[in-house]
DNA sequence: CACATTATGAACCGTTCGGTTCAATACGAG
DNA sequence: CTCGTATTGAACCGAACGGTTCATAATGTG
């Protein structure tokens, strides 16, 4: 055959991943993709072709792993509906507090990617729409449980709620690349949560 | 004395804060900031600097306007302090639904910097720092205001309040900029009005 | 052990970047 | 009318950009 590679794939998908959630697509060069994945730039070009579709690959590498992770506790049926988008926020305030670098977190690159690159790359405003359009129906889904259970105000549709909680979670996330401390994030979820309660 | 300027220098800013608003700050080049306004690049330099600089100017010339306009909003002592909140949610969704273009918001320049900026340029960190912190302090004492006449819910304090009121305008901006519609955006905001009543 | 095939790093490519220089120009004050 | 000053656009600068080329090195297979 040939000679293997000496890296692995998913890992540098991994790093590159991380270079582009910490400074977003255009102020990353291809020289810092090189010393994030370890690679030379001939490796990267010959695995990724370019450096926008390795963007697009970070992108959906990110949102499979986050949009799972999420969507996996809004399913979880061992928990009541208003359990779940509890353990919704939680998950995001926690993360938001582990990606904390410099006393500013990094975001969400899902918010970040949707405001730099959502009007100008229309294949990432394209993975962002029908990445959002899941988050949204996972939550209509929970809602509406919660509404039938009583637990979730009836005061809004399902659809409106949903809206309102992703709203909330981008807005945490803002918060938190703003400075906000971790009481903080937690108090805005808090609040969040009191208005979705019956 | 000299020869006079042709141009006007508010102006100029100006046409500058919205190229940067649109594309942000690492995705606008001097060439495209000479387009947008007008200008030579000797002149740009001339009476700008730097593009560092422009930037600057740019982010002061919109958190004064925006930020003067929400504050007098929350001043108004002709209403009560539920219906200055009521205002500023609806100015925040009206001013989104201005500046659509191509079926998404171009959200907001303080929101688009902390994204972008924040951690990566320490001045525009701490412009974007006083700035909430402005934001922060006048809606506190409308808050703390509302609490005291019984109309807003005393369930949390002003600081968490506002900070609530903070990330979901901070939300509904991004969300916008996510493609969601006028009505979404109104959703939100009435959703979280409902949660700040007592 | 030799071959076919792939990975790799260094050197290279044209372009664009932010920024400067400079000669030509335009104007108000004297 | 003239002089000094400031503005202007075009030409220019070195550096960095994203991307390619190519000779070299490394490997499993026959």
């Amino acid at each position: 055959m040939a000679r293997p590679r000496t890296f692995d794939e998913a890992g540098a998908l991994d790093a590159a991943m991380r270079v582009f959630w910490a400074n977003g697509y255009e102020a990353t060069s291809t020289h810092d993709l090189c010393v994030a994945t370890g690679l030379g730039r001939s490796s990267i070009y010959n695995t990724f072709q370019s450096k926008h579709e390795l963007y697009r690959r970070a992108l959906a590498h990110y949102i499979d792993t986050m949009t799972t992770r999420q969507l996996t506790l809004l399913d979880d049926a061992e928990r009541s509906p208003l359990e779940r988008l509890r353990a919704l926020f939680a998950d995001v305030v926690q993360q938001e507090v582990e990606v904390r670098r410099g006393g500013r977190s990094l975001g969400c690159l899902v918010v970040n990617a949707t405001v730099e690159q959502s009007g100008r790359d229309p294949e990432a405003a394209g993975m962002l729409e029908r990445d959002l359009a899941r988050r949204l129906a996972a939550l209509r889904t929970v809602l509406a449980a919660g509404q039938r259970s009583g637990e979730v105000t009836s005061q809004q549709d399902p659809e409106a709620l949903a809206r309102f909680v992703t709203a909330v979670i981008g807005g945490i996330r803002v918060s938190g690349q703003g400075g906000a401390e971790p009481a903080s994030l937690e108090s805005i979820a808090q609040t969040a949560l009191a208005a979705l309660v019956a």
